[in-house]
DNA sequence: ATTATCTATAGATCTATAGATAATGC
DNA sequence: ATTATCTATAGATCTATAGATAATGC
């Protein structure tokens, strides 16, 4: 009902989730990227879907790839969070690897919006995206580490490249979610498990999973 | 040199791998897809990679959807092939997905353009591309069908959904390509070892590769 | 004065169709 | 006659900028 703040009243109601302009904008814009792609998005329809006009967006925005760029930021911001507090935890490897798994599926199972369809898009490589793809590098990297010292305490020899599987493991949700339109279910509790297993790790899962639950209860990451 | 056939000649020389008009476009098609997105490739961009003008497109092709769609097609004909006849053949179970998996994964790591970024495009989910989505379900379906033997097989209770994961591990080339430039080596090595992995397989790797080797080289496929 | 919106528009596209033209093939 | 190309263009976009307007806040 309200219409606080100061600025020029807008000609339709608010629809969208978020308080601010911007959250509404990124709303939109995960929808329709998500839904349309992010190149048959216009800029009119992400202001028709959050009611404003197309310039408007502007004042928000100093342009288009700004917008995805911001979606794609909130995708990899929390789990790398986890993945450096996990540095510290003291629980052992295969439980710190299955609790970044876990969260990360949930997350990618959980999120509003399937964002993690557009690391693919061909625009991603240039270099307007250089900053996005060092974080998500970042990401990766952890996973890597993590799963190194998971294969060197299972102490088998591995094939070579088998530490890099987890991190595309998990990523699999958003195929899965894009497939079937919606995450199944059992993708959080059958993904963190598969990681563990194609890195050679032979114990019982249940506890595992136990134990990587109450760590990221401890480690109280927001959850998304 | 030749310019043989009936036909206005082009202003310009073929420079495209093909020996058709249509094969040239296609190729053409491919390199821009994967590089600068379907949306972001301009049939005028197409054209003029193969030395056309804009308008003789469509001598070839009815629409912009119909070369993406002749593209899709090409990915998963050889490997719904291939399961067609791994069903009839005597091989143990865990070697017919080996040979399954290893035959998708070296193609989609050595096809000229990487392809199967394309899955996730948007416009696939519309009714133009409906045939398509039938032909990737069936080969999920080979995929899910092989995995459900070798759970079977190994009878530990496995956790709901594994069944689902051979066919997500083996796209997973996808994304590593994607974000690598080209695909590792190990690829075709590591995945379809993981693929037996996450579905509890305990034994010796390699013999099974071996005999999925030989097991392929019967079948006769021809290679991508 | 600052802010968030609005209207209007420049300039650059893009897909697909209509119809002409220049080869080969019968 | 058939085929593969060509030229020309209609009609529909799209992003970003310039500048006006209507609120709040000092």
């Amino acid at each position: 009902m309200a219409n606080l703040g100061p600025g020029r009243p807008r000609l339709e109601q608010r629809r969208r989730r978020g308080s601010t302009p911007r959250a509404e904008i990124l709303d939109a814009a995960g929808e329709l990227f998500t839904a349309n792609g992010y190149a048959n998005t216009s800029t009119r329809a992400i202001a028709d879907a959050v009611g404003i006009r197309q310039a408007s967006l502007y004042h928000h925005f100093a342009a288009k790839d700004d917008i995805l760029d911001a979606l794609l930021a909130e995708t990899v911001a929390a789990p790398i969070e986890l993945a450096e507090r996990l540095r510290a935890a003291s629980e052992p490897v295969p439980v710190r690897l299955y609790a970044l798994a876990l969260f990360d599926v949930r997350q990618l199972c959980a999120s509003r919006w399937n964002l993690g369809a557009l690391y693919l898009l061909p625009e991603l490589r240039t270099e307007r995206f250089a900053a996005f793809r060092l974080r998500r590098d970042e990401l990766r990297g952890h996973y890597e580490t993590l799963a190194a010292q998971v294969l060197a305490e299972v102490g088998a020899v591995s094939v070579p490249g088998t530490q890099l599987l987890p991190f595309r493991l998990v990523e699999t949700v958003i195929s899965i979610r894009s497939d079937e339109g919606a995450a199944p279910r059992y993708a959080e509790r059958t993904i963190p498990g598969a990681v563990l297993r194609t890195l050679g790790w032979p114990g019982d899962l249940d506890p595992i999973r136990a134990e990587a639950i109450v760590l990221l209860d401890h480690l109280a990451m927001p959850n998304p």
